[in-house]
DNA sequence: AGAACGGATCGAATCGATTCGATCGGGCGA
DNA sequence: TCGCCCGATCGAATCGATTCGATCCGTTCT
């Protein structure tokens, strides 16, 4: 019923404000921004003005355009952010992001390379972009962003000149793994892998994986496995989720030379897997032996402690959040690489004799 | 090595692109965004220029300040991020709006209401809010945005004017589980509650919750339960956790008079009430039953199927989404009001007799 | 053949602030 | 007392695009 409704229509500039407070926009500008010599009296009088007139502070679109700054960072998610939403690494990531770039007055915006009709990655305000999760097409988005100059920071990529990349020894860890399947006298080991690249249909893995591969994560971890057993062969899963691994261990598990032992590229895939072969009456880990990736605490395990690789993502989104906010002030932070360790929980044990 | 590192101190400008398109800047615009009558030629003239120089397409900070749109909707979760990204209620409802909002093609600003150094409420890009999950700190909030002639959009706050609401049914849901209670025989029920206002410690209800409380959601469940138990009392938590759940669980049952069912305001709260339980070696829902809210799928219950109401966090989420689309668009929806549905589990019981 | 039409293009104003350099006084040291 | 210096203020340029209205010119209708 009152005035305020049609306010809406027509906000007051900080000219207006000036106008009324009788001084210049440039003071008034200095009044606000705090920058600059004003003397108490006028500041308080533009202050004054700008309540009257109901003025809520400087509009950030005019002062990104001429600060050059946005303060947003943009976060790339893989796929779809509802997936990323499910996905507890891209979870802790996010966390561990939020945390450092919150603390620097930075906003995080969300978005996905799944290619929306408006606002992406070449169009969005952002004065930095970090790269989460194992994109399958990393390249194209970083290509995209050079011509942008934009700061990047890629969380598990290749190295690419010109972006940071926070890493995992992705190789070496599967390695890890691998080898303690082979201690415990494993012979016939098959992965579930994480999707190798942007198709998203479960297959079995194609013998030149290596080739095919465009998820630099994914790729790395096959090879950590082939380190240890060099003939695996094993089926890709659609995506990170119980579901995904349920479907995938089912075709595995009812295939002609059932492993003893499954390698699953993450925890979500290795309880699928572990549900399946429940599912199939074979009995973990006295008939299959499962290992997972991440070190996810998930509790829907029942009784069984997950034998896995424990990665610290929360660090890793940390470091990632810092970087960009170095960068966007003009330093030139290092690219890091983290460690993850081995858990050895009861879901492995030594194969039983034929 | 090459001249790429120092290409980015100076990214070219329209201005540029049609220089050497020899074009004046108006008609590379029009050939950029397609919007008005461009011959072929000169668009392909206006293409090739920009790829000889790089260009990487319109500013967005330009564009923004000249359309007075950024594509941005902004979305606030209650204190810090890191909080939202833990609880399942808040990420379900994101899920839901990033549904909404990535399929109409804007992005997503995370923003808290902690009130972080530089971006926040009061000085981002963006062009419409929505407010999510029962903040303590409302209505500062809204006013802030109001002042900015910013449409708003909130999952569960009081009905403000100018603010299009997505409500629940907390109060009668809340009603529901205590009836239930109530003809369990249970005669003496305490309240773990979520938090009441800012203040983030554990403390017993005060008897003037009603109007003490600054969350509209909290106030509204406790409300619930005294339709059906006009002298109840509690504990409040500190912020909806296991953890959280579990320290308030402690301090209610090693009280005077231990309560014979707690009804706890969230399914997180829940199982802590439980586990609390548990290590005191009260049997649930023997000797105590426990009710939540909220609906969340945790397997972390272990054998017990907690008796809950369920709520359709997601499509809140969606409607709130699609809301701020249409606010933007300049069409008027309508407020929604969702309903939550009883779930009977197994930790409930009729009350033993003494 | 002349007028009306419409597609392509251009010039200039505009969005709303920030910031550089210049100007103007007033207080203080020499 | 004169000049210097510094704090306060202002004018104008600038950030990089979009868009309105006008202009130009080749077609088509009558």
């Amino acid at each position: 019923m009152d005035g305020e409704a049609s306010a809406v229509t027509q906000r007051p500039t900080l000219a207006a404000v000036a106008a009324l407070a009788g001084v210049s926009g440039s003071t008034a500008s200095l009044a606000f921004s705090g920058a600059g010599p004003v003397s108490e009296a006028t500041r308080v009088k533009v202050l004054a003005a700008a309540e009257t007139l109901g003025y809520a502070g400087p509009d950030p679109r005019a002062q990104s355009l001429r600060r050059g700054r946005s303060g947003i960072i943009g976060i790339v998610v893989e796929d779809a952010l509802q997936d990323a939403f499910r996905d507890p690494m891209s979870l802790a990531m996010l966390d561990g992001v939020a945390a450092e770039t919150g603390s620097a007055g930075a906003g995080l915006l969300l978005l996905s390379d799944a290619g929306g009709p408006q606002i992406d990655i070449r169009s969005a305000p952002m004065d930095a972009v970090i790269l989460i999760g194992c994109s399958t097409r990393l390249d194209e988005s970083v290509a995209v962003l050079r011509k942008r100059g934009m700061p990047v920071v890629a969380i598990e990529a290749d190295d690419m000149p010109g972006v940071l990349s926070i890493s995992l020894d992705n190789r070496d860890a599967t390695a890890r793994l691998a080898r303690h399947l082979l201690h415990l006298g494993h012979e016939n080991v098959s992965v579930v892998s994480l999707p190798i690249d942007g198709s998203k249909i479960q297959a079995p893995l194609p013998a030149d994986w290596d080739a095919l591969a465009t998820s630099h994560t994914t790729r790395d971890r096959l090879r950590g496995l082939r380190d240890v057993y060099p003939g695996f062969g094993g089926i890709v899963a659609i995506r990170s989720s119980i579901e995904a691994g349920r479907a995938a261990g089912l075709a595995l598990l009812e295939g002609a030379v059932r492993p003893t032992a499954v390698v699953a590229q993450s925890d979500l895939l290795a309880i699928g897997v572990i549900r399946a072969a429940e599912s199939l009456g074979i009995r973990v880990p006295e008939e299959l032996s499962v290992v997972g990736f991440d070190g996810v605490r998930i509790d829907e395990l029942g009784e069984h402690d997950l034998t896995t690789v424990i990665q610290p993502a929360q660090d890793k989104g940390r470091a990632a959040g810092r970087a960009a906010v170095e960068l966007i002030a003009g330093g030139a932070p290092q690219s890091m690489a983290f460690t993850s360790e081995l858990h050895i929980g009861t879901t492995t044990a030594a194969r039983s004799q034929p």
